[in-house]
DNA sequence: TTGGTCAAGACGCCGA
DNA sequence: TCGGCGTCTTGACCAA
């Protein structure tokens, strides 16, 4: 191991940017404060032991936000007891993923050149931007295929409001809660109307 | 504690 | 052979 893989000054920058989240201005505050928290503990303990944290290559794992509105989940990966290393999950910010989603709501798949330009503009890799994409699409797909059942059962069952409100809605109820629900702004959520 | 969500891993397939 | 794809699973995180 040699020294270009000790991130201290990346995470120092990042967990800054993190901590300079305001407060109370964006969605999921509850949950900023407590990664906020987290982030303090994080850094405080980070400060007595320099750790290796990820490999240059898995670096940008590690998400800021420029607009200072991000609500970064998961800040590094870190090693077990066992010595093993603990697999992290990036959080793409709300920011990237907005950007991700109008790319995605104009076209479906990206040529090289066009994955490359929007990794870089979005401080992701092409590899995160390529994964993206290939999860949207099956996300996509899963839930067209769910809603798709939950029409045919109420076909089947023959239906309507006036025959049978309430199963008609137990129904519907049943369906919207196990279809998948790719992301929150598909109701309307704090950000506005629906994308797409 | 449990279930939902989601980025990433695994694996097989396909085309250049 | 390699890169991208679809599909399914895994593991981390979060809210209830």
């Amino acid at each position: 191991m040699d020294g270009s893989n000790l991130v201290k000054p990346v995470t120092s920058f990042l967990i800054d940017d993190i901590l300079s989240v305001r407060e109370g201005t964006g969605f999921n505050v509850k949950g900023c404060t407590q990664r906020r928290e987290k982030c303090l503990q994080w850094r405080e303990d980070n400060e007595k032991t320099t750790v290796q944290i990820c490999p240059p290559e898995t670096q940008l794992r590690v998400h800021s936000e420029p607009q200072g509105t991000s609500c970064p989940r998961s800040y590094e990966s870190s090693v077990t007891s066992l010595g093993k290393q603990k697999r992290s999950r990036a959080a793409f910010t709300h920011l990237q993923v907005l950007e991700l989603e109008k790319k995605f709501n104009h076209q479906k798949y990206l040529s090289a050149p066009e994955r490359a330009h929007l990794a870089n503009s979005l401080r992701l890799t092409e590899t995160q931007v390529k994964i993206w994409f290939q999860n949207r699409r099956y996300k996509t797909k899963r839930k067209q295929q769910a809603s798709e059942t939950c029409k045919e059962v109420n076909k089947a069952e023959g239906l309507s409001q006036s025959e049978d409100l309430v199963r008609s809605s137990l129904i519907t109820s049943l369906c919207k809660a196990y279809q998948y629900r790719p992301y929150l702004w598909d109701y309307g959520g704090p950000w506005g109307p629906v994308l797409w």
